[in-house]
This record gives C-alpha cells, sequence and structure tokens, in this order.
DNA sequence: AGTTTATGTCAGCCTTGTTGACTTTCCAAG
DNA sequence: CTTGGAAAGTCAACAAGGCTGACATAAACT
C-alpha cells in the first residue's frame, strides 16, 4: 500500500534509484520543515531588531558582495525594486547599510555594510551557520556533497547561474 | 582569501570534512535559492485559483492524513488557528476541503478532500514532484540519500518527529 | 535635442502571518 | 451534576513583505 505509483526509477552506476510519489513526497516535505529550521535562529534574532526576513537577506547578500548595485540585489533576491526598496531605505536610514552614487554610471546605487551592518550580519549569520555546521556534521561529508548536488538541481536556471557565482569571488 | 575562518572540522571515517565558513554560506544560499524553486511550480499554478501558498499546504497535510484535525495541522504548519482558520474557511466555503464533526470528540473538526480538492492536490503535487524528480535523477541516487540526511538534521525536533511521523503511513 | 532605457522612489493594495478577547461546545473529574 | 479546562471557531486590529501603477531622474542612443 506503501508503494502505489511508481513515477520512474533509473539506473545509475551499480545502484537502482526507484522514484516513487511515495518517496519523492518525503523530499518535498524534507525541503518543508527543514526550511523552517533554516530561517528560525535569524527569525528570533531578527524580533530583536525591529527587522524581519527580507532584512536579513538584503544584509546577506550586500555582505556577500560588497558595492553591490541595487538592481543586481533585485535580480538574486527575485523581488520587485519596490519591496527591496522598503527594506533598504530602513536599513540605510539605521546606519546598516551605506549607498554610493556609481562613479562609471551615475544611476547605480553601490551598496555596502557599515560596522553595525557587518554585525549584525555576523550575529544572523553565525546563528545560521551553528544551524549548518551541525546538521553538516550529524550528517557527514557525503550527505553534504549530496545535499547540495540536488538543491543546486532544483533551482530554476537563472537562480544556478547566481549560486554558482556566489563561489569563489 | 577564499578560506579566512575555518569553523571547524571532523574526520568522518577516512575522509575529513572541512567546515569553513565560505562552505557553510554556500550550503545557506543553496538553502535559499533551492526553496525558491521549490515553491515557483505550486505558486504559479495557484495564481490561476484565487489562492496563495498557505492554502497549498493546508491542503498538502489534509491529503498526506485524510480525517486530520484542525489542531493536529496547527502543530504541523506552525501557525495560529487564526491564520489557519481563514485558509481553512474559503476551502470549505469552495468545496475543496469537508470538515466533519468528530463521533468520539464532537469538538473536533476531522478535515477531508473533497474530489475537487483532491484534484487542485493532484494538480499541484504533479507540478513540484516533477520538479522533485527531475533533480534527483540528475543529482543521483547517493545525492538524494545525502539531501534527505542533510534536511532531517536541519529540522527543530519537533517538525523531525512529524516529518519521520509521515513515513510509511 | 528628443526618445528610450535603466534606475530608483512614492503610494496604495493584498496575502498571510501575529496577538488579544471572547464564545460555544464538549469531556471529565470532583 | 456541576464546574474546570480543552478544542474549535470568530472578530478585530495590526505588521511584514509581497505586488502594481505612476512617476522622477540620469544616462545612453538615435
Amino acid at each position: 500500500m506503501a508503494e502505489r505509483a511508481i513515477s520512474n526509477s533509473i539506473g545509475t552506476g551499480e545502484s537502482l534509484l526507484f522514484l516513487t510519489d511515495e518517496q519523492l513526497r518525503r523530499g518535498i516535505e524534507a525541503m518543508f520543515f527543514a526550511y523552517r529550521g533554516f530561517t528560525a535562529d535569524p527569525d528570533r534574532i531578527l524580533q530583536n531588531y525591529e527587522y524581519g526576513r527580507a532584512h536579513h537577506r538584503a544584509i546577506h547578500f550586500i555582505n556577500r558582495t560588497p558595492g553591490t548595485t541595487v538592481n543586481n540585489l533585485l535580480n538574486i533576491l527575485g523581488v520587485t525594486k519596490q519591496s527591496l526598496n522598503r527594506v533598504l531605505r530602513s536599513l540605510i536610514a539605521d546606519g546598516l547599510v551605506e549607498s554610493r552614487v556609481g562613479v562609471q554610471d551615475k544611476r547605480e546605487r553601490h551598496l555596502y555594510l557599515t560596522e553595525a551592518g557587518s554585525k549584525l550580519e555576523r550575529e544572523l549569520s553565525e546563528a545560521q551557520r551553528n544551524r549548518m555546521r551541525t546538521a553538516f556534521r550529524n550528517a557527514g561529508p557525503e550527505a553534504v556533497a549530496g545535499f547540495r548536488a540536488v538543491l543546486e538541481q532544483m533551482m530554476d536556471p537563472e537562480m544556478q547561474r547566481h549560486f554558482q557565482a556566489g563561489q569563489e569571488n
């Protein structure tokens, strides 16, 4: 009764992979539950400040790529510029992010974390990394490789490019 | 410059796992980008109906465990009853979900998908499974095992229990 | 110079989360 | 058999963070 519908199966090397609907459903639920854990720690911290998950994302990617433009961030985050603007405005007003007018192209705004911004970034990412580190450690190195391989395959192609661009600056 | 801070490292069996902050950051971004892909297809479909992601989640878990109670669903979804109630009300009003008063305990409401509800559930989950299946196939069977192992470790303990409870009905 | 494109801003709306207060129904224990 | 508490549902108000539309400005391209 458990394996009622076999969606697909392939042979890879010596082992066979049966992809039943039931197994796919487990993968789906794993993503759902795990994402909740993934965001839980930063969310808790953000409540102490007056910020939300959207601010965290902006801070993360500004930290990853200092001097990035607003439009660049827009593409990575996949939200509208109006939505991002609201977040950036509060971060700039609170002195966590600095916005500098572009030199070559003065239409562009280049974004940097201030010292205070960096401090919050470290607090948030440390909490998130701690969980990730524990999960990686408990699951083992081979699991980590598989984890990343599957996640990369799950991304839309454009996000795959953003992801890969973030490796080895 | 890439490996500036080594957070941790452990030996597991014969291979060493170096968990640099940089590698953990990649894991974090992988989760972020992948989750977007994970929800993209259902989100697109839901726009044709007047529903959102919250409706999808309710439909998914009612389908997984027919006859589940509202309180049960509350614990799994991790939202307030007021928030869930709004979603359930519209699904019941539109005839996608049926709410039956409990037999033993008449305070409880047991939830079931109607035929129309099942139809939407299939449409949504097929889209999501298609993406998951392709990702699994491209990444290979060992990667799939690793993917699930890491995700399970990333969950909060209570969610781990919900996840495991959903295996092998 | 005039048009188009890129970028950024402001205003307003919608979904979905939250808290708090309250009612109704029901079970179970004193 | 009454009373306390659990389960479910409702109403109201609010916040975060998506969205669209309208618009301003700078740069680039006829």
